[in-house]
DNA sequence: CCTATATAATTCATATATGAAACAAAAACG
DNA sequence: CGTTTTTGTTTCATATATGAATTATATAGG
């Protein structure tokens, strides 16, 4: 069972690793790619629905990437409580840069567990969530 | 790939859940863990290897254990640079109740893999680290 | 033996996460 | 229509994690 935290927490590093040279941690990135397939700018709940987080946690996160230019807060027309967030071009710019390398990183790791049947792998640990 | 973190995280969950009611959270468990199968007082050091994590994160971890009252620092003779935790009886129980939780869903987790051959998972996952 | 370096712990700044409490605004309802 | 409830965000306290800088002590080398 160990196992599988370990394990989670070693790809995670990975991503980490190969995400900072763009700039952006595993946790930035992801929101950013949220926001990029929604293809408009989602409201903070929708945000820590889409994170599988609490709304204060996206309230922090959204600082950050405001601080980093990579997202902005904008007012919601329809709902005036609601702020919505928006994905900048330098956003946009570095969510690409950091797919590429999250992509590297799952080739990686199909080559190590190519002895494995991938789908099988899957399977099992889906049955866990 | 993201479902590898994704079980992780889920696995996780589940044990903090079951470590709540005791008082424990899945850090703090693992730390006393390590300290009881030691046998004696770790130190500080020797904790952050166990832990696989950084000195100044397992400083504040012994604050808090601290002050729970479930380990003690204690001075090392042999080195006046080193200070050592020790499990207290307290500690010794709260360990041992959380590991009967800990067991408990390791038991539900090994049903629900029951349809795959764990050997084989755990050896897929083995090879990621 | 003294100095240079390495090691042990802490402190600080920061990132990430949670949950409770506060607040504004929308929606439901009598 | 006004009151109650729900919803959306933020703030605060706290837990967990990292890494850089600081301080104290050991230890190695000359």
């Amino acid at each position: 069972m160990f196992s599988i935290v370990n394990t989670g927490r070693a790809v995670e590093q990975r991503l980490e690793e190969a995400l900072a040279p763009v700039g952006l941690t595993l946790t930035k990135f992801g929101m950013l790619l949220h926001l990029v397939e929604a293809g408009e700018p989602l409201s903070l709940s929708e945000c820590a629905q889409k994170m599988s987080c609490v709304r204060s946690n996206i309230t922090q996160l959204m600082d950050r990437l405001e601080a980093d230019g990579l997202v902005q807060r904008v007012e919601d027309p329809q709902d005036r409580r609601a702020i919505r967030a928006a994905v900048t071009p330098l956003g946009a710019e570095r969510q690409a840069a950091g797919a590429k390398e999250v992509t590297k990183v799952q080739a990686k790791l199909a080559k190590t567990l190519s002895g494995m049947d991938p789908a099988a792998l899957q399977a099992a640990l889906s049955t866990v969530k």
